[in-house]
DNA sequence: CAATAGATTAGGTAAATACTTACAAAACTA
DNA sequence: TAGTTTTGTAAGTATTTACCTAATCTATTG
């Protein structure tokens, strides 16, 4: 008989910033007085949105999943050429890496997975990348110039792997971005099909 | 005129003590504590032997890429034909990850990247990882029967990712261990040349 | 309006942690 | 053996940090 609780609106509100600030500092780093600051509340609130810290990281797991599946959606939005969509999405993923902060989570959350929420949450997410990744990868091969005798999911996980690599190549600038790009869309035609160069 | 120092024997004794404990639980995770514990000495004796936690963590850093590197030129120490040196290393690699704990001290490396001397150690090791790929690959190319259309320098980054991605997919169980090993192989001969299966 | 339940504030606390200090014991050299 | 320097012990400290409590404010509804 009075006020409706706005919890709900309120961790998707500080969701992002939530995520915002674990891909920056790391899980141990982002301290709960720091995550209150930024999302300009008390730490009082976080409590009230989330049991603990740890929930508050879940939460950014999940979460950093489904912004990056939602952009690649919107990427193949308008329903390109099945033979395409792989291509598009690896010039997107080659120019675009790291904007949501994906890969500083998974690292981060990489080494608490003796934790065994953690460990299911990161699970969870590299299963439904994989099975996304396959899909794109099956579609574009199906469809017609796209030739390997790679198998689809070992395609799949070497371009996680080219993908997480070429991550830390650009946090780390080892190479110049140019040479990133053209490194990632490379072997990622060396693993998905079609000539190289 | 009296006992002469024993700090770099001790230190070189107490390193692989110190690697382990931060790769089993991070940088962050690891206290001074818990390292002197492990090392069977007091937290003064560390702080004698490195100025600061940080350079615990740094000298961790290089000695494990230097172990690493000190393995593989044991696997190929009996000079095989260089067309099988890759393949002997991808074998190994494919089946030994993460014994020394290499990719768990890079990932928690990797989330304090803004420290400047953390990441200039990391750019270097990735540089000198890289190097020693490439000129195994080459090695193995000029040879005779790999033969790919990929660069080299791309072929050895796409080598380092999918060791990353197999590393992580041992860690969260993600595929049992001969799927991945048979993962590895194949996306690596694709990689590197030959045929596959 | 008035009552009720949620929203926000501010201050606090117990535990953990990087690093220090003071001192005793042991070992090497002269 | 005496003198000097390294090695080891034990306790301490200032700070940080996850999380709590109690009180005040504010919006909604009968």
């Amino acid at each position: 008989m009075a006020r409706p609780s706005q919890t709900e609106e309120q961790s998707k509100k500080l969701l992002p910033i939530v995520c915002e600030v674990f891909s920056e500092l790391g899980y141990r780093r982002t301290t709960t007085a720091e995550l209150a600051n930024r999302c300009d509340v008390r730490e009082n609130i976080l409590y009230r949105l989330w049991p603990d810290k740890k929930a508050m990281f879940l939460a950014a797991i999940d979460d950093i999943f489904r912004s990056r599946a939602e952009v690649w959606s919107e990427i193949l939005a308008d329903r390109p050429a099945p033979e395409q969509a792989v291509e598009r999405i690896v010039k997107y993923e080659s120019q675009h890496q790291g904007e949501f902060g994906f890969y500083r989570i998974v690292f981060t959350a990489l080494t608490e997975t003796d934790d065994e929420d953690i460990r299911v949450a990161l699970v969870n997410m590299y299963k439904s990348f994989h099975q996304l990744v396959c899909s794109q990868v099956e579609a574009g091969r199906g469809s017609g110039d796209l030739e390997s005798d790679l198998p689809v999911e070992m395609a799949a996980w070497g371009l996680l792997g080219l993908a997480t690599i070429s991550n830390i190549i650009r946090e780390l600038k080892l190479l110049p971005p140019r040479q990133r790009e053209r490194m990632f869309a490379t072997v990622a035609k060396c693993l998905v099909g079609g000539e190289s160069s």
